[in-house]
DNA sequence: CACAATAGACAATCTGGTTGTCGAAATCAA
DNA sequence: TTGATTTCGACAACCAGATTGTCTATTGTG
């Protein structure tokens, strides 16, 4: 079979979609229905250290107005909560409740589990050779959003 | 390195943005700053035969509201053009012009130069091993998506 | 101290999608 | 053949997730 470039793009669209559906199905299957796949990168970044709006804005390469909004969704759920910061009067800092942990924890799982299971299909060698491949690929920072993507100029 | 479940997600979604920012970068610099990727595989498909609004939705797995708002601006934008169906009026059957299909040429010419450089990076056949077991953990349809997705029931 | 940079709030806007409704045209079943 | 059902495309309202731009409060710095 010959493959376009095109065709590169749309299996690891596929791919992506595949992994990310099956894990919002499975929290919603859970009873965290209102979970997005951007909760949870958020909620991750947010607990790695970009605890106030800006830097979150950063991390995930897109405005801190849109940082805002998904933090503002995030606070009406109940995943993160909000409080002032000793250093600083304009920040608010941000921390993720246990129940926003529980849903990382939860997506993380349902994530190892389908990996696991693509390991079985195509063979765990195989798999690690696809990430390695991949990783090469993109520059592995894309695994840390931060330091990828075009950068939101704020 | 031990990757975990979301890694791998991150990769593909990484990987698939790579080519689609550096394939709508090529096409801005050659004068098509207009296209979005949405475009590009509106176009593909048409071209392959979802002549009309209903038919494309349901290949591209939207409704068939948005695949005419897809049209309206491919309309607008002069890379499709609009005609009757002689053997359903209901029909208004879409046809991609010549502007159209030198940017959909473009497009893959780009796709096909990344794919290229990739297969230097990381070797032709460790890209075609990629490939190939994208494919399998997709099921292949995803590279023709009128047979896979989300059905947009309408 | 004065001024530049930063945090976050708010508004307007854009894109790409959704549902729901509708009239016109086509198809199917009695 | 005719009446019911389906389908096509248009329109409206809406939503999610982003954008830019403007604003105030606060902080850091020459």
């Amino acid at each position: 079979m010959t493959r376009s470039g095109a065709d590169l793009a749309l299996l690891l669209l596929g791919g992506y979609r595949t992994l990310v559906e099956s894990v919002v199905a499975e929290l919603a299957a859970r009873g965290h229905d209102d979970v997005r796949p951007v909760h949870d990168f958020a909620m991750r970044a947010i607990a790695s250290g970009a605890d106030n709006a800006s830097e979150l804005g950063r991390r995930l390469a897109v405005s801190k107005q849109a940082a805002a909004k998904t933090i503002a969704v995030l606070l009406e759920r109940g995943y993160v909560r909000r409080g002032t910061d000793p250093d600083d009067a304009r920040r608010k800092r941000i921390e993720v409740t246990p129940l926003g942990w529980e849903v990382m924890h939860q997506g993380e799982a349902a994530f190892d589990e389908l990996r696991a299971q693509w390991a079985r299909r195509i063979g765990a060698d195989e798999l690690a050779a696809l990430e390695r491949q991949l990783a090469v690929l993109v520059g592995d920072d894309a695994v840390r959003p931060e330091a990828a993507g075009p950068a939101a100029h704020d």
